[in-house]
DNA sequence: TGTACATCAGTGAACGCGCGTTCACTGATGTAC
DNA sequence: TGTACATCAGTGAACGCGCGTTCACTGATGTAC
């Protein structure tokens, strides 16, 4: 019996396995879209039959809220070592970025057009609580003493998302405002809404960060 | 034979069933997404064959373009006549968020994730940039003796997507804004990542854009 | 070190399904004389 | 007004496809004595 902690070879295959499966299935989904995530498909590509893949995962479904738990942590943590850099908001704004460019679909994923009636996984909340408080976090040291909007005031009494950060009514409105227009200007440019528009998308999202930072 | 600018009983009839195919796929596309769209399923629910949807679209694929080309036009002429009824950019913003609440999953059609490969029908680009010119037209009646901002005057050289409108820097720079940052909140709004946080997804729509009115 | 057994990865066949699409055909509607 | 013909909407059968998923099985890997 393998001692806590260690993985025994069978279980060190496994992961490997389960980890192939899910590169595949990216793989995927930056070809195709999400609609057209295949488990024969991932097979296939593999070298292996379509019902092997039931040994890793329980079915399509399982896969995909996998798929979009890693793209929330994903996202999580690349923005939690920014700041743990020392980044401000501007910096978590570029970080962002760069995250999405490298993956789009991964970012449609997300914050992309939902299937009605599906909802996300559970614990995807969790993690969207974790990249709102570090938005809350660089929103406060950036803010922490500027006056109040009037929209501010108003969150002041509508706070549950902020949960019990002490974030200031000014910082709690510019985090809203940091999610909303970065999204704005970044699921358009990746979209392609901007190509042949004979504009810069780095320029126009540097534009949007900056007059945010400037409120 | 027909004159000119008369409809046979033929034509009514093909017209009309062509229609009733577009409002059973916009139903099926609100209920289970654009990517669920069949042609079966809609000829099943008119209680017709398969195959008889094939007097009325090559394919599936024309019908989507179709739709497409419906949404955009659709969107072009609320906020054509929203302009017309003399409202200003303000006016133009609440028609967009009325129009788009409507019927989400035809706004996502439009400004949704897109599928990798999949390029938009020519004749959108048109309304596009019709759409775009009722935007200018609103930001330059409202800042047509504002000062230039930085990226303002950048997009002096890179105006291309505004066509030969005589809208000032200002006006430039703030309907690319209006576009991104209303894109941002109603987005967001559309694909539900504001229930369950306990806020009014309308007064933060306002709050954006006051903003951007009094940029 | 060798043997007996248990575990588990992967296969191939099969099921049922719905899809888009084609084709030859029926029957109703409209047109020409 | 009636008859002959052309047009065209819609049907049912069929094709090939790929999907998710179940199941009984083989063969390799690991475990216990």
């Amino acid at each position: 019996m393998a001692r806590a902690g260690t993985e025994t070879p069978r279980e060190r295959y496994r992961t490997q396995v389960r980890t192939e499966i899910k590169e595949r299935a990216w793989e995927q989904i930056a070809t195709a879209g999400a609609s057209a995530l295949s488990l024969n498909a991932i097979a296939k590509q593999m070298g292996m039959s379509g019902p092997a893949l039931y040994r890793y995962y329980a079915g399509r479904d399982e896969l995909i809220t996998e798929l979009i738990t890693d793209a929330y942590r994903s996202l999580a943590d690349t923005l939690h070592s920014t700041a743990g850099a020392g980044e401000d908001l501007a910096g978590l704004a570029q970080a962002l970025r760069a995250w999405a460019l490298e993956d789009p679909q991964r970012y449609f994923l997300i914050y992309g057009t939902p299937v009605p009636g599906y909802h996300a996984p559970d614990d995807t909340t969790a993690i969207s609580s974790e990249i709102m408080a570090i938005l809350l976090d660089a929103c406060t040291a950036l803010t922490s003493d500027s006056p109040a909007t009037p929209f501010g005031t108003h969150l002041e009494d509508h706070r549950e998302w902020a949960g019990d950060h002490p974030a200031p009514p000014a910082a709690l409105h510019r985090a809203l405002s940091f999610w909303t227009r970065i999204h704005g200007v970044l699921s358009l440019e990746l979209a392609g809404h901007f190509t042949g528009m004979g504009l810069d998308p780095a320029r126009l999202f540097a534009a949007e960060l900056d007059d945010l930072l400037a409120r």
